[in-house]
RNA sequence: GCGAAUGUAGCUCAGUUGGUUAGAGCGCUGGUUUGUGGUACCAGAUGUCGUGAGUUCGAAUCUCAUCAUUCGCCCCA
């Protein structure tokens, strides 16, 4: 029998999942801080649950499966579960509902680079009855952005686009029924060259003049005011079309607004999520040095949340940070800080176990002081301990031997500097929680 | 689901037209005399060369199969 993990499963060092707590923590922190409350839903759900809105790409990428009677599957996404739980406590909950999940979900596809089939997810969602103010589209940006810079991650952007302009656009082209495809193609513009992506249009069956503008379209480049101005100026008599930049124009002036610095947030027409269940305002979060990262973070509106499970209609906006992601591709570019594989801010060493007393009662004296510190036990040579102590990297290292015991005092050595001193306990305490 | 590449020590890899006991660096373990690490020096361990079969006097090297991994596409965090 060998040892091994599934593939496109993450599993870390200890140095590594220390860092990967504090990216959860600052996470939770900060959706905290905007008032979001916290959710946690099973993993495992009915089947019939997870299956209820999606098309046949989540189909083919779910587990499923059988236990006793019961069809069974484990969460693709925290939207579905969120979904269910709101059709099922909306009498017991307040609204506009602000909820934050950060979880494991599970695609069974193939893993790649960046591509897991257990990740997390760090979502956030605001709910409301009938009608959800679109100022909540910037709010929501407003968090991911704090989130960003409190991780002190590489420079990015938040691209934004809200979906209404583009149907709007394609409808007042007489093309309504083609939106869907028109809409995959959009997203591929990046990674295809102009040339291909007409050449795709060409190949829905629509005329060469007609692609020439979508292009044009969705390729409108400037800032975010000249991005504006250019919508404004197409002047199309669409109702969508005009609600959609009237959206827009309103995410962007909250988004200045809640201090979001404008260098941080995007307007891009070629953004439009896979995902059809997105109506108004959608996001893509990419580094500027590391585009191969894809999108760190996306999400956006959609107008019924849980339309498949109850009458009630529940408009909500919602994003969702791909931590796993996230995390391999920071760490595949050596750009997280790794420390030591341990929280411990002392380590205490004896010179002989005649002192052990000493070092035991020393340490829940500087946890009683909430310093995280521990007593290294294995008996072994002066030498080892101090190998033992560089190599988890613990910042301090507290000795004791036959002249401590004598005098009543202890030896404080800071491991990075070598610098060391003898102090009373209080005087210690101190020294170690600075 | 479709397409392509790669499998040699814990990790990154070298291994020359098939030729004897398979190598390096890093890491790991021990030591350089007993109250001091990170540097240096010395010594050491670890491989069924992914697995199985074939060709050959002889295979890490050639052929086939198989498994695994990685990278594209699709879709997505």
């Amino acid at each position: 029998m060998t040892a091994r993990t599934l593939q496109g499963f993450m599993e870390l060092l200890p140095q590594e999942q220390i860092v990967m707590e504090h990216m959860k923590s600052v996470i939770r922190h900060t959706y905290e801080l905007f008032g979001f409350a916290p959710l946690d839903t099973p993993i495992l759900e009915l089947a019939e649950v997870l299956l209820s809105k999606s098309g046949g790409e989540t189909e083919k990428q779910i587990y499923e499966f059988k236990k006793g009677d019961t069809d069974l599957a484990m969460r693709f996404d925290l939207t579905v579960p969120l979904a269910k739980y709101v059709a099922l406590y909306n009498n017991d909950l307040t609204f506009p509902f602000k909820r934050y999940q950060i979880g494991k979900v599970y695609r069974g596809e193939r893993p790649q680079k960046g591509r897991f089939r257990e990740f997390y997810q760090c979502d956030i969602d605001i709910i409301d009855r009938d009608e959800l103010n679109i100022v909540y589209d910037a709010e929501v940006l407003a968090v991911i952005y704090t989130v960003f810079k409190k991780l002190e991650l590489p420079a990015f952007k938040i691209y934004l686009n809200n979906r209404k302009l583009l149907s709007g656009f394609l409808e007042s082209l007489n093309i309504r029924d083609k939106t869907v495809d028109v809409l995959r193609l959009v997203d591929k513009i990046k990674k295809i060259p102009e040339a291909a992506f007409l050449e795709e249009l060409r190949d829905l069956g629509l005329p060469e003049e007609l692609n020439r503008k979508i292009l044009e379209f969705i390729t409108v480049k400037g800032n975010n005011e000249e991005i504006l101005q250019a919508l404004a100026a197409y002047n199309i008599d669409n109702e969508s079309y005009r609600a959609g930049l009237e959206e827009l124009r309103t995410v962007i002036s909250q988004a200045r607004n809640l201090g979001i610095n404008p260098q941080n947030i995007q307007v891009d027409l070629s953004i439009t999520r896979g995902l059809d269940y997105y109506t108004g305002t959608v996001y893509e979060t990419f580094f500027d040095d590391y585009p191969e990262f894809g999108s760190v973070c996306s999400g956006g509106r959609y107008e019924n949340l849980s339309s498949v499970f109850m009458d009630k209609k529940f408009p909500g906006v919602g994003i969702s940070i791909g931590l796993t992601r996230l995390f391999d591709q920071l760490r595949g570019k050596g750009l997280l800080k790794i420390g030591g594989p341990t929280p411990n801010k002392a380590l205490i060493v004896v010179q002989s176990a005649a002192y052990q007393t000493q070092a035991v009662t020393l340490a829940g004296e500087l946890r009683r002081h909430d310093i995280a510190a521990d007593v290294f036990l294995r008996e072994c040579k002066f030498k080892k301990k101090m190998e033992y102590a560089n190599k988890i990297k613990v910042p301090y290292l507290i000795i004791i031997g036959e002249d401590e015991a004598a005098q009543g005092n202890y030896t404080l050595k800071n491991m990075q500097t070598g610098d060391q001193q003898r102090l009373k306990l209080d005087e210690l305490i101190k020294a170690v929680a600075a």
